[in-house]
DNA sequence: GTCTATACGAAGATAGAC
DNA sequence: GTCTATCTTCGTATAGAC
């Protein structure tokens, strides 16, 4: 895998965040990673839907790793921790950045594109459900709260960025942390 | 207020929720709403962002106009029914749309665009947390709890939309739910 | 692998007649 | 208010040399 075409995915993966599907153009990602413009098509025959497909995966495995390095913790730590990494997102962008897989879904007219994105949605809701179990989560609580954990960020953060702060983030945060600690107590 | 100005912002909107806003162009505006092509300048002078814009306005309005035909009632039914609506927009569009607001956030670099947008999500905030309050929520809870509202069901139909399947959706409602009754009944 | 140049199409916007 | 025609910009994609 060469560095340069490395470079260009994350940086698709950054402007997606940041500036949604229209803003990710060749020109920006051109700019932004300094990438030769004659290797574009080099490294991604299939265009413009093979660079952004890629993103979207960078973005699934960066967070699926992210969430790894807690493997075996406590649902309330596993929980806590999957918030910080959004609310990481939010604030070192200062709230200019959300999550690029969101920007896709909404965007896009390509099946295939959206393919990728669904992937990732059920990557993250697979994985995390099975380590909240494995966090002391009953199997049933364990799904249940994976899917509202990943709704509730994703719309917190949109909520975030258009504010401009991370207020409401930090809302929904705190309503989430107190039901997964009542999930803990009273299983 | 032209017949057809009004069709055309009620056909944005259509087309900001199901494909975005780079799906939102003059050309499928037109040809949704059958409106003549040598008007869109008479009656959006400041062309695409105003048009958006009054789209957005429009499903601001709309919401907030649902939501008040139950004033009054206890705030389980006040969620229930905001549930109902968000539910409706999945299942009367077989899942291809979405919120036309959160389509714009993630997509705009118009910073005129982006206040509508947060004007709209700091309405339904507003507003849900009056009626809330209004139907028994103390006013943190009531704050509190129309945030965590919004942001997980914004987030809840986005994952449905990808999935093609309100099973998201319907197990973040279902969690929601329970947490309005815990409110209500444990004050 | 990388370059320049360019074709092609889509979309926003404007001009001027009716 | 509405029409046709046209301009411009931008973004994707291709061609062919180095």
């Amino acid at each position: 895998m060469g560095e340069v075409r490395k470079r260009m995915v994350e940086g698709a993966a950054q402007l997606l965040a940041r500036r949604g599907l229209p803003g990710t153009s060749f020109a920006e990602i051109l700019e932004l990673t300094g990438a030769p413009r004659g290797s574009v098509y080099h490294h991604f025959p299939d265009g413009k839907d093979q660079l952004v497909g890629s993103a979207v995966d960078l973005a699934g495995t960066q967070l699926v790793d992210a969430l790894n390095r807690k493997a075996g913790a406590p649902a309330e730590e596993i929980t806590e921790h999957f918030l910080h990494i959004w609310h990481s997102v939010l604030t070192r962008s200062h709230c200019e950045a959300g999550c690029a897989v969101l920007a896709v879904t909404v965007a896009t007219d390509s099946p295939e594109l959206m393919n990728h994105a669904v992937t990732v949605f059920r990557t993250w809701r697979g994985r995390l459900t099975e380590l909240l179990e494995l966090g002391g989560l009953t199997p049933l609580h364990a799904t249940q709260f994976a899917t509202t954990l990943i709704a509730s960020v994703e719309g917190a953060v949109v909520l975030s960025r258009a504010e401009q702060n991370t207020e409401p983030f930090d809302t929904v945060a705190k309503q989430l942390l107190d039901q997964i600690r009542r999930m803990v107590t009273t299983p």
